[in-house]
Formats: structure tokens, sequence, C-alpha cells
DNA sequence: TATTGTTATACTCTATAACTATA
DNA sequence: TATAGTTATAGAGTATAACAATA
């Protein structure tokens, strides 16, 4: 009965993990869209890229990321520069501001989910901690 | 040092619970968009409601609803009446075809997570099992 | 008057198509 | 010619403001 138990957890977990993904998102209380969010992360992440490399991690169209690039260059949080040999290319890095705001982005964030996790009991906290890396398998998979 | 392992593990949650709600979020194949299936999930949980309660439920506003209820009502997954003693409000309730409906998408969701479980061993669904109460106790905190 | 829902309008985010500049 | 990026334009989803109907 191995697959019964699985459809059962696989709609279980499904739930709960989107319940809590929406709530996440309800607390967060940047003025950036998840998109120039993920975008100045992918940049920390990966270093200095191009506009159609962004393009391709965020899954979005180039005329797109185009439009995010110029917001968050307009706003000082990214650098936009020429590509040493290829003058089509665009070359986009994170700022010192981009990456301060992405830090306070991200404690912020943080802090709602931390506060909650001290309401929890040593035994739920090690639940928790075994269940995370599974589920970014999971996500990874 | 209790608060120093609250802090990382809600960093460390948080990124996961997000990345496997993108991931199950591109693997749904649905024709609706993610707030009209949220409203007959929210219709089949509480029975019939008035547009101003599933607006609060679903966290849009009341123009918002009812763009969203005039869809569903041409599609058939919910009809529309006359509340009995107050003639201002709209009582939405789900039909059978808007059950069938999220009965289906909700099997096609799972099918995917499903056989991602598959592939785990009995210790990590044990951990799966025990966390998914606990994310759906944070969400609801 | 206050409340429920609708209509009118605008904004944000993303897409496709057409275009420019460089390889 | 082919490729990287931009500009022009359109569509989906949601919001606020103004309005209509009912309490």
């Amino acid at each position: 009965m191995e697959s019964v138990t699985e459809a059962r957890l696989a709609s279980a977990l499904r739930l709960s993990v989107m319940r809590l993904s929406r709530r996440m998102r309800q607390e967060r209380s940047s003025s950036l869209s998840p998109t120039q969010i993920a975008t100045l992360a992918t940049l920390e992440r990966h270093g200095t890229m191009t506009l159609g490399e962004l393009a391709a991690a965020e899954r979005v169209q180039p005329p797109s990321m185009t439009r995010v690039i110029a917001f968050l260059s307009d706003a000082g949080l990214v650098s936009r520069s020429a590509h040493p040999t290829d003058g089509r290319q665009v070359i986009a890095s994170l700022t010192p501001a981009g990456a301060a705001l992405l830090a306070s982005d991200r404690a912020q964030r943080d802090e709602w989910l931390a506060g909650r996790l001290a309401a929890l009991s040593a035994e739920e906290l090690a639940t928790i901690s075994h269940a995370a890396p599974i589920l970014d398998a999971l996500a990874n998979s």
C-alpha cells in the first residue's frame, strides 16, 4: 500500500507547503516585486551575468528582463556595463546597495518565521530541521 | 543559543518551502488562474459564501472577486444566487462541474509530487509525514 | 446613511513582434 | 545572416474611485 500512502502524503504536503509559502509571501514587506528580488538573489549567487543569462535563469523573456534590469539600475541596486569583447551583450552585477537591500529583505522575511518557530517544541524543531533538506531535494528533482 | 538556531532554521526552511512551492506551481497544468482555483477550493471548504466573504478569504478587493466569480459562473463552475433576506448580497456555491474540475486539478498536482516521494527512503517519508502538519500550523499561526 | 456589489478606469507584470546594433 | 538587447504594443490580473441598489 506504499503508493496509497505516497498519494495521501503528496496531497497533504502540497497543501501545507503552499499554505506556508502563501503566508510567508504575505509577511514580506519589500518594495520590490518577486522577480526583482529573485534577480538580485541570482546575481548575488552567480556574480556578474549577461541579460540573456538572467532572463533564462528567471524564466522570463528578454524584454521582461530588460525592464527589470532598467528598474534595478535606476534604483542603484545593480550596475550595467558593456561586455569586454562582445558589444551586443550587457553585463549586470550587484551593487553594494543591492546586496544590502537583499540582506535586509531576507532578514525581514526570516524574522516572522523565526518568531513562529520559537513557539515549537524541541522535537518539532528537530523534525523541521530534518525535513527542510528533503523538501529542497524534492524541489530540485 | 536557541534564537540563533531558530534564525538559521527559519532561513533554511523559508528557502526550501519557497523553492518547492515554486516547483509545484510550475508543474500545474490548470487552465484556471491561481486565484480562480483558490476560490473554488475555498467554496468547497466553506460551502456557500457571499462575494464579500470570498473576497476577504482570498484577500482580494470586491471588484476583483466580482470578476473571478463572473468568469467561474460563465464557465459553469460556480452558481450565483440571490441572498434570501438581503437583496444586496450575492451567494456563490460550487457546481458539480466545479467540484469535478477541482478534484482533477488536485490529482494532477499530486501526481508529480507523489512520483518524487516514491524515490524517498522510508525514514525520509516519515520525516515529511511528521513535518507536514507542523508546516500547516506555522501557516495558520 | 451605511453596506454590498458592480462598472469604469488605471497600474503592474509579462508576453510577442518588430527593430537596432554588433558579430 | 545570426544573435543580444531594446522598443512598441497587447493581455492578464488586480487595484482604486465612482456608482447603483438595498438595508
